[in-house]
DNA sequence: GTACGATCTGTAGCAGCTACAGATGCAAGA
DNA sequence: TCTTGCATCTGTAGCTGCTACAGATCGTAC
């Protein structure tokens, strides 16, 4: 945490963004959709940010680089909000995305492979004759 | 090919659909962004696609299967449009994707474990505190 | 006081579709 | 020939998750 970053204070948005990484259009944008709160303001009608709407825009910079949807995110906030969640509840969330993450990878995968046969079969030649065209272009 | 796909006459919008799974909404869409063209149309104003309109949405399908971007095919299909690719710019482009490919695999299988081991720790117990929550709360 | 960066609101754009509404086209059966 | 009913038409708006402006105001250091 830097120094303008303490639990005593308030933080202005690019403040916001630079200790999280979140820009500060997405970090407005995240207002909008109501999963960050409307943060105090200045006087002069800037947004002012206190340390729990800063653990909270961790949380959603972190589910979102684990691949939690916006939708996802709302579940696990409005449970952590009402503070009504089983622990089982946020452990049913977190194996379906798994589940989810689990496929896209095998999916890539097949791809993978799929695109790397295509390409040990082209000679990289001159010509404009090529196996790959051939390959996405001849109907099955 | 299903009897109402030869190459003799014209399709419908509904055949090439049903041909290449392709949607009939989205059909149309490619023609909006260029990438399928102008069809012949009926004296009503129905679209009459032929056999080689039909070959290309094959392709277009297929590639976007393999992961290609609209940009990607629209690149490969402006190539292929006027017969003066080189086997060689097919093979790197190919190869190119097939890196975005690998790096999306090995991101998703970093994330995949960060998920499990989450999972993992977590007792699924009936009280709102959870390992997961945590994890997801604490500033680092 | 002034300068200059930070922030403000509002709107539009990106990819790649998908989903209507409301009006026609078209083909098969009576 | 008429009718029924599905297929197709155009145009527009919505989806996800941001990002990028424009043009105005705020706030702070000198």
């Amino acid at each position: 945490m830097t120094d303008e970053i303490t639990k005593k204070r308030g933080y202005a948005i690019g403040a916001m963004s630079r200790a999280t990484g979140v820009n500060i259009e997405t970090i407005r944008y995240y207002e909008r959709i109501e999963i960050m709160p409307k943060p105090d303001r200045t006087d002069g009608g800037n947004r002012q940010y206190n340390y729990d709407q800063l653990k909270r825009l961790f949380f959603i910079k972190r589910s979102r680089e684990l691949g939690f949807s916006i939708a996802e995110i709302k579940a696990l906030l409005r449970m952590t909000d009402r503070q009504d969640f089983t622990c089982g509840e946020v452990h049913t969330m977190t194996v379906g995305h798994l589940a989810t993450v689990k496929k896209k990878v095998n999916d890539l995968r097949r791809l993978e492979k799929a695109l790397k046969s295509m390409a040990d079969e082209c000679s990289r030649g001159d010509l404009p004759d090529c196996p790959i065209i051939d390959t996405l272009f001849n109907i099955v």
